[in-house]
DNA sequence: GACCAGGCACATC
DNA sequence: GATGTGCATGGT
């Protein structure tokens, strides 16, 4: 059974690594931030970023919206691709302005669905951000995935490569209880397993999932 | 110096 | 519809 197995997978990496505190940013805005700055991003480049952006007192969504383009690109220089991603930012914050005037709060009357189609409307943000937001920033039962979720679920044979966004998507959401806070740890825990042991090149040993049926040589997404 | 990182849009076939 | 490419900095 699926659900048995998610569930068994979630306990081991629970039981090895511990929560991972996700998302590390002390705001609504900070985290939809990080979520835009992350994308193909390692984190500790986007945590430059946010310490400019907030040294220079702009991490709101008024201030970020009024802040002159070349500026924003300057201050989140450390997180790469800054131009295009001040573009993003730019592009998420002309939505929240022009249909929730600006304000964050306002999405809470929004239900998940409609919201979901909205970001993904938003020329930058594409499934993996759209759904970072949903989940880790507004609190709504949706489950993110990402290239490491893809590598771990098509290597322990969970879903047959290849599985596109949606498929893997399914997967997790049909098959686990719809709780925000599991599935918040969850995604935290496979991109923490995935980073150490589940890169193209990366080895199995040692991995908290290595005596779990696996092949190494499938790759996915 | 090569490879990778918590993607996405766009061009081309 | 699948595949390739540009975007860019910083750590290993």
């Amino acid at each position: 059974m699926i659900s048995e197995e998610l569930t068994n997978i979630y306990q081991l990496l629970l039981d090895r690594f511990g929560p991972q505190h996700w998302w590390p940013g002390q705001t609504t805005f900070e985290i939809i931030t990080g979520a835009i700055l992350t994308q193909n991003t390692n984190w500790t480049n986007v945590e430059k970023a946010i310490k400019n952006l907030k040294a220079a007192d702009c991490l709101t969504p008024e201030k970020l919206h009024r802040l002159d383009p070349n500026r924003l690109a300057e201050l989140i220089k450390p997180a790469g691709y800054f131009n295009i991603k001040a573009k993003r930012l730019k592009n998420f914050l002309s939505w929240l302005f022009e249909n929730y005037d600006g304000i964050l709060d306002n999405l809470d009357n929004v239900d998940t669905d409609t919201l979901r189609t909205e970001l993904l409307a938003i020329k930058g943000i594409g499934p993996e951000t759209a759904d970072s937001i949903l989940l880790y920033a507004l609190n709504r039962e949706i489950f993110v995935i990402d290239a490491y979720t893809a590598r771990v679920a098509c290597r322990h044979h969970l879903i047959d490569p290849p599985a596109d966004y949606h498929q893997l998507q399914d997967l997790f959401q049909s098959n686990l209880p719809q709780d925000i806070k599991l599935f918040n740890e969850y995604h935290a825990l496979l991109v923490r397993a995935g980073k150490q042991f589940c890169r193209p090149k990366a080895g199995c040993s040692g991995c908290p999932l290595e005596n779990l049926p696996h092949s190494t040589d499938i790759e996915c997404l």
